[in-house]
DNA sequence: GTCTATAACTTGATAGAC
DNA sequence: GTCTATCAAGTTATAGAC
């Protein structure tokens, strides 16, 4: 590890624990033990246990916010465009599958002020991808089935890989694009 | 209440309380508070707190497996029984999202010979469903994607439906039956 | 920046009176 | 079966020496 690197070594070490155990069951005496620091030492590099979540949280939403915008300003076709939300899924499941599952299943431990940002910023994410499927049934590209439900189980459908991503496992990214990509849509298509 | 019905009581409060707050951050103070008891109290009437989640999960799971004989000894179709599987799916988690929520995120928190048990379970209600889909395959009813991605796609399809269904909400569970049903199987379907 | 020591508090669970 | 009182262990975080 680089010099100066150790409050990355930190949050990558708590992301690991709080993915792991759950954020209530990992204790700050186990998170220096990982990094090989006493516990209190780790307060020179962090604030507080909330700050790690948040950082960790914060981060991934902002995340998917900004590459949601850079697609819509991109793209105006609505089944290449979920494509391509599809293939990100995909891709960060893979990539960080750490981040992705603490953002996903430990994001309700988050508090004020932070559990209000990580929810305007889930908002402003979901609601994009609300309109752009109600775009496609509109424009007839879509099936006219309840939109709420076209939604939900297009999102939930990706739920399962930064679980399914054990260490181990040999993955080859652009099949599971490409195989993921095509279940969902052929469910949703016209 | 009904006399001698304090058990149910506190292992309804239970489900409550870890699903709001996760297992971990729920205390036998607070489970208390909600069933008007002292926390001393509640141990005449359970052992201790892991008892507690390892009742709901395991409940829970033997219920699906049991579901899932059920299905595949009175049905031969595969696309029927993948039917069948959404549906109750749907039901179990419009019926007692609670429950289908602790039994979904908080398993985690399971300690042996339970977690074991648990696993167990889980991997022979997966198996059936693997083979299922296997089978549909081969028969030509199901698309010929890999079948890790058809099978987890599927399952995972139905992890909304109880963090969706808030108390205040009015559902109509044959149409969401019906409508989840029918995104799925068209995405499977060959 | 890291350490030792410790404050201030919460946790699950038990003992024993009633 | 419920209570009061309490224990032993664990929690986050801080103070101050080096």
């Amino acid at each position: 590890m680089a010099i100066g690197g150790k409050k990355k070594e930190i949050y990558l070490a708590a992301a690991r624990l709080f993915r792991d155990k759950g954020y209530q069951a990992s204790s700050m005496r186990q998170l220096a033990k990982e990094v090989n620091l006493e516990p209190s030492s780790l307060y020179s590099h962090i604030s507080n246990k909330q700050e790690l979540l948040a950082q960790i949280c914060l981060g991934e939403a902002e995340m998917y916010v900004n590459k949601m915008k850079s697609i819509m300003s991109e793209c105006d076709d609505v089944l290449e465009i979920l494509r391509q939300i599809s293939y990100f899924h995909v891709e960060t499941a893979l990539d960080d599958p750490i981040s992705a599952t603490v953002f996903s299943d430990e994001w309700k431990h988050l508090e004020e002020p932070n559990l209000g940002r990580f929810r305007n910023l889930r908002k402003e994410y979901e609601s994009k991808i609300r309109y752009i499927i109600a775009r496609g049934t509109e424009e007839g590209r879509l099936i006219d089935t309840d939109s709420m439900v076209l939604f939900q189980t297009f999102l939930s459908s990706f739920k399962w890989i930064y679980l399914w991503n054990k260490p181990g496992r040999e993955v080859d990214k652009e099949a599971l694009q490409r195989d993921i990509t095509h279940v969902i849509l052929r469910g949703l298509k016209k």
